[in-house]
RNA sequence: GCCUGGGUAGCUCAGUCGGUAGAGCAACGCACUCGUAAUGCGUAGGUCGUGAGUUCGAUUCUCAUCCCAGGCUCCA
C-alpha cells in the first residue's frame, strides 16, 4: 500500500497511509494531541480532522486550547444548540449561529411567534447535553445552490442566505455562513438535523462538553430594525471544565466592579427615577472625585494653551440648522421647545457655540491656533433601551475643545493633540491604547469630497508620524468630518472608546468663519473637535471600574480615616484629623461607638487609602498606627512623618499626572 | 424604539395559590471603651415603582405607564 507524506509546522515530515486524515496524523504524533485536536489547517485552509490528506500537503493540527480551536468548539456547540432547539420546539426555523468572542449564539424564529423565556435555557442545555452524549458525527457535504435550496426548503432563512450569497451582493455575513463560490457546504449531525456551514467542525458532538447557555434576547434578522425580530440564545464554550469555570468566575468578578454597583455601594452617585432615565445626580463623594478629575483637566488645558469658555445649554433651532445637527441628528436631540421668539433645543454638542465664540470678532492669522475649551453640558435623547449607567447617558459633560487653525498648522496641531491626549490618559492609569481612523459615511455627510480627502489625509499623517498602528473604520465618521478614535484597555482587559479627534472643514464654512491672513485677505480656518475623556460621566465610570472603586489617593473622596481605639483617644484623634485637614488631606473620623474591628472593616469596604488607628501609645508619643489599603499595618509612626508621606503621595499623584 | 426578565425597608433579598408583609446589613437607642475586616441587646423604618380596572377585599390578577437589567438596533 502506498503512502503519502505531509509537512508539519516544525518543518518535519510524516509518512501516512493513503487515505489518512488529519485525525490519523494527530494520532500518529500522540494520543494526547489526538484527544485535544478539534480541526486542522491544511495548506493554510482550516479543515475538518476527518478530511482526507494528500501527498505533499502542509498540515497543522488545531487543538482546543487555542483561539482557533475554541472558535471551532464554539461554532460546533452552536450547531448543537440549534439541534436542541429544533427538538424541543418543533417547527423552529434557524438562521445564523456564529462563534463570537468567548462564546457563540444562534438566532431562531419560533413557530407562532413564540419567544424564549429564561426558564427555557435549562431544558435546552439538558437537551444539548443529551446530544453530546449521543456523540453524533459532524458529516460534511457539498452541493450546488439548487440542491441546497431543496435540502433547506423548510428553512426560509437558510434559503434567503443561499439566494443572497449566490447573487452578486452576497455580503460578509453570508460568506461566513456558507462560504463563497458555487459549492455550498452543510454539516449533518443526524437524520433530522443538518445545518449549512463552512466549518470546520469537531469530528463529533462528544467533543463538546464544557459549555453553558447564558441568556436569551431578541435580535433583528440581518441586523435591520425593519426586519423580523428573531430569538437569540447566547452561550459560552471552552476546552475544559477549568477554563469554563475560570471564564464564569471572571464574569462574576467583572460584575463586582460594575460601576453602577460600585456607585451605589460607595455612595458616589445615583439615577433617581423621579428625574428620569439616563440622568444622574452626583453625591458628595462622587462629586469630589469628579472635581479632582475636572481640576486636573483644567490645569492641563490651561498649561496646554487653551482658553476657557462657557456657553448655554439651550439654543435657538436656527443655530442647529446652521450646524447641520437638525438635518442629521434631530432624532438624537431632545424635542423642540416652542418659545415666543423661536424654537429652542437643548444642545447636543458644543461646537456650534464655540464657532460663535470664534465669530464674535474679527480674527487675525497671528491669533491662530485658537484653542477653546469648555466642560460643556450636553443633552442627547438616547433611546430608552440603549441607556447604560454612566456609559450611555442622556445628560453629560464633555471636556470639549475646538481648535481653529490655519491649514499650514493642521498637521502640527493634530500631532500635538495626540501627545496631549495620550499624556492625560496615562495620568489616569491607562497605557494600552488602540487607534482607529473613521472615514466618510457615503450616506451621511456634508461638504465636498475634496475637503474630506484633505481632512482624512491630515489625520492619517498625524498617526503615521507618531508611528502608531491604527485600524480604519470605513464610513464611521461624523457627518461633518473624519476622526481618530482612541480606545483604552482597562485593568480587566475590556476596551472603551474615550477620546476623539475630529477634523472639520464643514462647520467653518457653514458658520462662515474667517480670519485675516498675512496677505490681508480673508481665509477660512480649519476646525478640530477634540474630546479627551469623551464624557466626564463615562470616563468616571470607566475609571471606577478600572480601579474597582479603589481610587488612587489623589482622587479618593476620603483619603484618610482616623479611628480612636476608645473614647479616651477621641480628643487626640480630632487633633490628628485637624492637622491632616489643615495640610489639605481629605480626612474624616469615626469615634469609638463601635468596635475597632468593625470600624476598620467598614473603612476597608469603602476602599479608603489609609486608616489611622490611634490609642494610648499614640496619644503619649504623637504617633499613629497606619493601615494602608492593600499593605501592612505599621504601628508607632510619628504623625509628622505620616503627614509628609501622604502629602508627598498626593502631590506626586497629581504631579506625576502633570508630567506624564 | 424592539425582545426577554425585573421593580417589596437606605442596601441585598425572601414572601404573599387574592385577606394590607419578613430577614441580614445599614440607621437610631442602651450597655460595652475595645490596638487593626462584623460586641451584645433593643427600637424605628415599607399606601410592595406609579395610575387605572376586576374583586367584598389587590402588594399578589389584568391593562397602561415610568424606571432598571441583559441583548438587538442606534450612538454627532
Amino acid at each position: 500500500m502506498s503512502t503519502l507524506s505531509v509537512t508539519l509546522p516544525d518543518g518535519s515530515t510524516r509518512e501516512l497511509a493513503q487515505g489518512a486524515t488529519a485525525l490519523d496524523l494527530a494520532k500518529s504524533i500522540g494520543s494526547g494531541l489526538a484527544k485535544a485536536a478539534v480541526a486542522a489547517v491544511v495548506d493554510g485552509v482550516e479543515t475538518d480532522l476527518t478530511a482526507g490528506l494528500s501527498d505533499g500537503q502542509e498540515v497543522a493540527i488545531i487543538t482546543a486550547n487555542t483561539d482557533e480551536g475554541r472558535h471551532v468548539l464554539r461554532h460546533s456547540t452552536a450547531h448543537v444548540l440549534a439541534q436542541a432547539v429544533t427538538r424541543l420546539f418543533p417547527g423552529a426555523k434557524f438562521s445564523v449561529g456564529p462563534a463570537i468572542e468567548h462564546g457563540f449564539y444562534y438566532d431562531f424564529d419560533l413557530p407562532d411567534g413564540k419567544t424564549f423565556s429564561d426558564d427555557d435555557l435549562g431544558a435546552i442545555q439538558k437537551e444539548m447535553e443529551r446530544i453530546v452524549k449521543e456523540d453524533q458525527p459532524f458529516i460534511r457535504s457539498e452541493m450546488s445552490p439548487d440542491e441546497a435550496l431543496e435540502l433547506f426548503a423548510d428553512q426560509p432563512y437558510k434559503c434567503e442566505i443561499i439566494q443572497r450569497v449566490t447573487s452578486a451582493d452576497g455580503d460578509a455575513l453570508d460568506a461566513g455562513e456558507v462560504g463563497s463560490g458555487d459549492a455550498i457546504s452543510a454539516y449533518r449531525n443526524s437524520d433530522t438535523f443538518v445545518d449549512m456551514c463552512v466549518g470546520p467542525h469537531v469530528p463529533s458532538t462528544g467533543k463538546l462538553k464544557h459549555f453553558a447557555l447564558q441568556r436569551t434576547s431578541g435580535a433583528y434578522w440581518r441586523g435591520s430594525e425593519e426586519a423580523r425580530m428573531l430569538q437569540r440564545i447566547y452561550g459560552t464554550a471552552w476546552e475544559s471544565k477549568g477554563a469554563l469555570e475560570e471564564h464564569l468566575t471572571q464574569l462574576e468578578e467583572a460584575a463586582k466592579r460594575d460601576h453602577r454597583r460600585l456607585a451605589t455601594e460607595l455612595d458616589l452617585l445615583s439615577f433617581p427615577s423621579e428625574i428620569g432615565g439616563g440622568l444622574a445626580i452626583w453625591h458628595p463623594k462622587g462629586a469630589t472625585v469628579r472635581r479632582m478629575m475636572e481640576d486636573y483637566s483644567r490645569e492641563r488645558h490651561e498649561r496646554g494653551g487653551y482658553q476657557f469658555v462657557f456657553t448655554p445649554h439651550l439654543a435657538n433651532g436656527k443655530l442647529f440648522s446652521t450646524s447641520g445637527h437638525l438635518d442629521y441628528y434631530a432624532d438624537g436631540m431632545y424635542p423642540p421647545m416652542e418659545m415666543d421668539n423661536g424654537t429652542y433645543y437643548m444642545k447636543p454638542m458644543n461646537c456650534p457655540m464655540h464657532c460663535l465664540v470664534f465669530a464674535s470678532r474679527q480674527r487675525s492669522y497671528r491669533e491662530l491656533p485658537i484653542r477653546l475649551f469648555e466642560l460643556g453640558n450636553v443633552y442627547r435623547y438616547e433611546r430608552a433601551g440603549t441607556l447604560h449607567g454612566l456609559m450611555r447617558i442622556r445628560g453629560f459633560t464633555q471636556d470639549d475643545s475646538h481648535i481653529f487653525c490655519r491649514e499650514d498648522q493642521l498637521a502640527d496641531e493634530v500631532a500635538s493633540l495626540l501627545d496631549f491626549v495620550l499624556s492625560v490618559l496615562r495620568a489616569f492609569g491607562f497605557d494600552d491604547f488602540t487607534f482607529n481612523l473613521s472615514t466618510k459615511d457615503p450616506g451621511k455627510f456634508v461638504g465636498s469630497d475634496e475637503i474630506w480627502e484633505k481632512a482624512t489625509e491630515a489625520l492619517r499623517e498625524a498617526l503615521d508620524s507618531h508611528g502608531l498602528d491604527y485600524g480604519v473604520k470605513e464610513g464611521d465618521a461624523a457627518f461633518y468630518g473624519p476622526k481618530i478614535d482612541i480606545d483604552i484597555r482597562d485593568a480587566i482587559g475590556r476596551s472603551w472608546q474615550l477620546s476623539t479627534i475630529q477634523a472639520d472643514f464643514n462647520n467653518p464654512e457653514r458658520f462662515d468663519l474667517e480670519y485675516i491672513g498675512a496677505d490681508n485677505a480673508r481665509h477660512r480656518p480649519i476646525m478640530l473637535h477634540r474630546a479627551l475623556f469623551g464624557s466626564i460621566e463615562r470616563f468616571f465610570g470607566v475609571l471606577l471600574e478600572h480601579y474597582a472603586g479603589a481610587f488612587p489617593t489623589w482622587l479618593a473622596p476620603v483619603q484618610v480615616r482616623v479611628l480612636p481605639v476608645a473614647a479616651a483617644h477621641e480628643d487626640y484623634a480630632r487633633s490628628v484629623e485637624d492637622q491632616l485637614s489643615a495640610a489639605g488631606v481629605r480626612v474624616d473620623r469615626v469615634d469609638a461607638n463601635d468596635g475597632l474591628g468593625k470600624r476598620i472593616r467598614a473603612a476597608k469596604l469603602e476602599k479608603l487609602p489609609y486608616v489611622l488607628v490611634v490609642g494610648d501609645d499614640d496619644v503619649a508619643n504623637t504617633t499613629v498606627g497606619v493601615n494602608p489599603r492593600g499593605g501592612d499595618v505599621e504601628r508607632d509612626v510619628p504623625l509628622q512623618s505620616f503627614l509628609m508621606t501622604i502629602a508627598a503621595e498626593i502631590e506626586q499623584g497629581t504631579s506625576q499626572a502633570m508630567s506624564a
